[in-house]
DNA sequence: GGGCCTGTTTCATG
DNA sequence: ACATGAAACAGGCC
């Protein structure tokens, strides 16, 4: 479920939180989740954390000397922090503690769809699920975004949710945009005006920050929380995601949902028709 | 307990 | 190379 809003909300909140904190130890209990650098994982202690970053959906905390921590979060993975004494939650994988903190930070995912990488800076430069990510989602120039789409012949949907053409989208702020943008989920790429891939860029820009201005989106009041275990609010406006059969909100049409690319996919039929070109 | 759903990666095929 | 579809991952839900 994180998507790029969601993940910037658990930047901020750690940057918040433990930027500059220096780590006493760390913990794996389950070594499988880290899918490189376990071994580095020794030379944590008595490093301070010098930043947290956010590539795409990737979260990249890194420390002194050299190391660096990047965690994609799949579908559930959580940052949480807890107070020390508290027990560790179903599906935590790594904690690490710090040193003059109250409060420890669990990497918790159930559905361990998730992957941690550690690695030196050099590493890092390298790490294939970085490189092949396209543009971030927040910084498509106009000249930029209208090239790479008209470059291409896919639906428009699918395309928005490849992250080796631009990172970020997820399913549920791609319909959200499209609504927005006024543009059929299936439309073809190169098909797309000017105007509507300028629409469609400045859309994404704006859902993307409304949502990360509502701490990111939680859908089954289960999935996404922050670092403090709350819950997001932009699934109060959420426009078409998960309204199939409801009103649309500007021409009161039912929203529908169908089956985009294998991945459902939800819309309003009379505010985004099909258009050839 | 089986089938469905979720997002992303990976693999196979056109 | 590019597009597309299926399978795999794991757990929660009905």
């Amino acid at each position: 479920m994180p998507e790029s809003p969601e993940v910037e909300t658990i930047r901020r909140g750690l940057e918040r939180a433990v930027l500059g904190l220096k780590i006493s130890k760390t913990e794996v209990l389950f070594p499988a989740m880290i899918k490189s650098g376990l071994n580095l994982i020794r030379r944590f202690p008595r490093k301070r954390i010098t930043s947290v970053e956010r590539v795409g959906k990737h979260l990249v905390i890194k420390l002194e000397g050299k190391l660096c921590l990047v965690i994609h979060l799949g579908m559930s993975g959580k940052m949480l922090l807890l107070p020390k004494s508290s027990p560790l939650p179903k599906h935590t994988h790594l904690v690490i503690h710090f040193r003059e903190f109250a409060e420890k930070l669990c990497h918790n995912d159930p559905r361990r769809f998730g992957y941690v990488h550690i690695v030196t800076s050099d590493g890092l430069r390298d790490l294939n699920c970085l490189l092949k990510l396209g543009p971030d989602a927040t910084q498509l120039t106009k000249k930029m975004f209208d090239r790479m789409v008209k470059a291409r012949h896919r639906m428009i949907k699918p395309l928005l949710l490849d992250q080796s053409f631009i990172a970020g989208l997820g399913n549920i702020y791609s319909d959200e945009s499209l609504y927005k943008a006024k543009i059929h989920p299936r439309r073809l790429s190169h098909t797309l005006r000017s105007s509507q891939l300028d629409s469609l860029r400045l859309a994404i820009r704006t859902t993307l920050r409304q949502a990360i201005v509502a701490g990111g989106s939680s859908l089954n009041d289960e999935t996404y929380l922050n670092v403090d275990g709350e819950l997001g609010r932009f699934q109060l406006q959420l426009r078409v995601y998960g309204r199939e059969g409801e009103r649309c909100f500007h021409c009161g049409r039912k929203i529908r949902k169908i089956i985009v690319g294998s991945r459902s996919t939800y819309f309003c039929p009379r505010c985004q028709p099909v258009q050839k070109r």
